[in-house]
DNA sequence: AGGCGGATTTTGTCTAGGACATAATTTAAT
DNA sequence: ATTAAATTATGTCCTAGACAAAATCCGCCT
């Protein structure tokens, strides 16, 4: 049993360290082995103690590799070359940041909730729901991830970021759901069971229920024969779910496959988010959305072809 | 690599077996090794494949584990054994339905999301939310557990009454923010990294909410140091957590020491929910609440301690 | 009977190093 | 320049042993 609990002055059990950085435990070891990072110091049962700096960078790591980078060349760097690499890569990096965006930017800088919530509403009776979504909230949330790597914002802030979004898009939706009376495809909604981020989903909700289709959120994590199960006994059209890079990929693409299998082939699946799996995978009934604003382009063609 | 993916007709890897039970791959491969059970099929490399059998009673046993069971003696049991254990124990079982929650669990049986999300709120009109929460929230959770291991509801049944309920309580709480205008103590109210239910939480949230504190939270699974950082930053008087039984008592205990030791002595740590650990963990600095009724209670008295 | 302290069993998590499928990259051949 | 084949990189699985912490049992004393 582990004596290094995470009590003990800032030391990490392999346990704390699979939980706070997102790598299994086998990775952890097998990296050890093969790459030299992390090495953890050993308590005196020979059981790994893993420092705050490690965890640190073994968070940063993580995210890279959600981004496509590999684990031998990129765990040896050091912590401002890792971070130097957010630039790097497909992304324009912080130059894509539009000159509206910089407001918000500063009040999720300076803790400002309570304002950062009334400019949101302002923004959104300003644009409308659709556009909200597209050119505010995904794009500052990818901002958020971005400039965490950068040490450029607390996790705890982006988690501030997160919640005051979410509480403003469900009272979105609630709205729209007292004033419109929606109509077909009976969408349902839900994340797989390793996948908790539930702001994805809530945004796809959003558009959804904008373009006033019926929406069923069964909420994140639910198994897989459950999620099929909910989709006949409702009788819903398209199954919708959201895949963040938390999750892993091999995980998804089996994920899909069973559930495709589980499915009537008359319910469509489509699956959105940053997941990498979802630019490689193809699968007879699944509908990738590479952004948003797909969502509304399909959900116009679901309609077009049922007349 | 494991080659019975879930996809071939029911059949679970060890990741996936982990994942839809939430006991590790080590305790299910100990088991495997002390008990005989589950004894797992293997497929050509060696790789073991649940089946949904084991999966559901794996399940199960997870759950009596949470009430307080020994694997030893229960994991041998079948199933109409194990399901008969749920009357068992210290709860009183069934008996305890109220006649009022009886319409609330016939709409959650016949799929009737509408119509319950309609009785929640006149309920909730009839009796305020504080009552709402003690009276028919709370036990209505409980009972739908209970209900899923008995097998007369659906996981995914349990997933729409969460949802449900939650947009409920979200709906109050912006609410009761727009009419009144809160005062101290400002409350942190977050999970740990493992903790994904939300439920409990929210119904803290709504607690605290309707006795007019003022509430910033984190939604779940915040690392430890980052609640810390948050409660320092916004000056929090008291950090408020919820913790189910899906937990590891250990993390718990472990995580609780760890924040204690990080936050300044004058904030309170407030810890509810069902997990095992907080009817034995004793803290300096730790309140631990039994039940809901208990933080308007201690509410009072640290307002009372302020003057 | 009932409570207490120490011995014993139960339980989960950690260790090590080996294996191998799959994915990614490099090399060879057309 | 493209495609195919070989190679390397990577994560997850395997076995089996160890040990602390928690829970239970047991004998003793009141």
């Amino acid at each position: 049993m582990n004596m290094c609990s995470d009590s003990t002055q800032q030391q990490f059990s392999i346990a704390a360290a699979e939980r706070d950085t997102g790598l299994s435990k086998d990775t952890l070891r097998v990296w050890e082995r093969r790459y030299g990072f992390p090495k953890p110091e050993r308590d005196h049962l020979g059981d790994r103690c893993y420092s705050i700096d490690q965890i640190e960078k073994l968070r940063i790591i993580k995210r890279l590799l959600d981004k496509g980078f590999r684990p031998g060349r990129i765990v040896q760097l050091n912590l401002t070359e890792l971070r130097s690499m957010t630039q790097r890569g497909d992304s324009p990096g912080e130059a894509v940041v539009d000159s509206d965006l910089e407001q918000f930017i500063r009040l999720i800088q300076t803790h400002e909730i309570e304002e950062l919530r009334e400019s949101f509403d302002k923004k959104l009776a300003q644009i409308g729901l659709s556009a909200f979504i597209t050119n505010v909230a995904a794009p500052l949330t990818f901002w958020v991830g971005e400039a965490w790597m950068r040490a450029e914002l607390q996790i705890f802030e982006e988690h501030l970021f997160s919640e005051c979004l979410s509480r403003m898009l469900r009272a979105a939706i609630t709205d729209i759901a007292e004033h419109e009376k929606p109509v077909d495809p009976l969408v349902l909604l839900t994340t797989f069971p390793q996948e908790s981020h539930s702001l994805g989903l809530l945004m796809a909700e959003s558009i959804f229920v904008n373009q006033k289709a019926r929406c069923l959120s069964l909420g994140t994590q639910t198994p897989i024969p459950d999620i099929a199960q909910a989709a006949q006994a409702h009788g819903a059209q398209i199954v919708a779910l959201s895949f963040s890079s938390v999750m892993n990929p091999k995980q998804v693409a089996d994920g899909l496959l069973t559930l495709r299998q589980m499915l009537d082939q008359k319910i469509e699946i489509w699956a959105g988010g940053s997941n990498a799996m979802l630019r490689r995978l193809e699968l007879n009934g699944l509908v990738v959305l590479k952004n948003f604003h797909e969502i509304s382009e399909n959900l116009t063609g679901w309609r077009q072809r049922r007349h």
